[in-house]
DNA sequence: GAATTAAATGAACGTATGTTTTATTAATGA
DNA sequence: TCATTAATAAAACATACGTTCATTTAATTC
């Protein structure tokens, strides 16, 4: 045998990066053979050589696409106007959202960072040193005008961070809890976290 | 050759889990082989199935050893006496200073869960889930009292441990930043996001 | 100093891995 | 209808894997 009836480059790429995202969540990206993939998407292991170099390069790739609909979605949700506070709502309840939705992608992009070659790590980081800064930002602007209180806005980025993509740890959305209730919890803790003064609309400090 | 002069089990398994943590920490458990972490260890790779019958084995092993390692240095560590805020603190303080000083091994702890049978994944699960019970019934005694804000304790506990936890993947010690800096800040973010109120020496309800 | 036990070696086994090559079939456009 | 190209299969390659086995040497015991 050979091509089959029906098939598609475009169908299969998408079928193998979605099957890969799933199975490299669950088992690893170093556990997983391509082999395994193949079976999954249904198709030959050499077949995955059309449309990806090596097994590294699939990664790469999954990884690349995550960190760059993520810059697009929180580009289109970041509020043109509003003060700090308005900002920083609306990027944790994006960034749980986004992630709760690709919570699979999410822990690719965050495990599988070790088995990048140097160039891949390099380019990875950077896009998600972007992103980081985003937040940093936010917090800033909202300390310099007195409307949050924080120690060093770069380790509170971090805690912030960490703090809500460890959702997609233990959440599961159901009709107890949704991603809604999650996201409003976790908005009134970063806000009592960077310390936010309701009535503080004067900058104190220049 | 066999025996090798000056041979002793002890310090050889000591050397196969100071090796294995180090190796499994920055690769991953699927990524290194027993060829390698015999390598590393300085004997063949057959050695190694002296001390662990099989590669997971070995895995799992670590992992026991640093969550019950954790489980005895909290309570050592935990105040006898103190109401919610000071159990917190020294909660948060035990927490950074003790990940901190064995990222290696926890970075272990956290991601290589998934390379672990059902029974072995239970265990670890077992001793984790009793390690954030603690944190759980501090922050409950904390709100009973009205001591603490929280909206819900569980959801809580995981934010905290998320985010205290987080510090290993960006902190190394240096001489600008100490351990002992890094917990103040985040101690103070923790009080702030539990809504700690410093006059609440009565409790308000009940 | 002989017997025993502990610690490690070196070779081998069967299997699985990422990848390449070659051949074959389905869709496409003239 | 017929060439062309896109999509896949099938088989093979060299290598690496976890693990086992028989053996050898060092330390310990009597």
């Amino acid at each position: 045998m050979a091509r089959t009836a029906g098939s598609d480059g475009e169908k299969t790429e998408a079928a193998i990066r979605d099957a890969a995202v799933r199975l490299i969540a669950r088992h690893g990206y170093e556990a997983i053979s391509m082999r395994q993939l193949a079976a999954e998407v249904g198709v030959q292991a050499a077949a995955l050589y059309r449309y990806f170099p090596t097994k590294e390069d699939l990664l790469f790739a999954l990884m690349e696409g995550h960190m760059r609909a993520l810059a697009a979605s929180w580009n289109a949700a970041c509020p043109a106007s509003g003060g700090p506070e308005a900002r920083l709502a609306a990027f944790v309840e994006h960034h749980i959202r986004f992630h709760v939705a690709r919570r699979h992608a999410t822990h690719v992009s965050n495990m599988e960072l070790r088995s990048l070659s140097k160039p891949n790590l390099t380019a990875i980081l950077k896009l998600r040193a972007a992103y980081e800064k985003e937040l940093r930002q936010i917090l800033r602007e909202g300390a310099d005008s007195g409307v949050f209180t924080i120690d060093d806005s770069g380790l509170t980025a971090m805690a912030i961070i960490q703090m809500i993509t460890g959702v997609i740890v233990w959440f599961r959305p159901d009709e107890k809890l949704s991603v809604e209730d999650v996201a409003k919890t976790y908005l009134a803790m970063t806000m009592r976290l960077v310390g936010r003064r309701e009535d503080a609309h004067v900058p104190e400090h220049a």
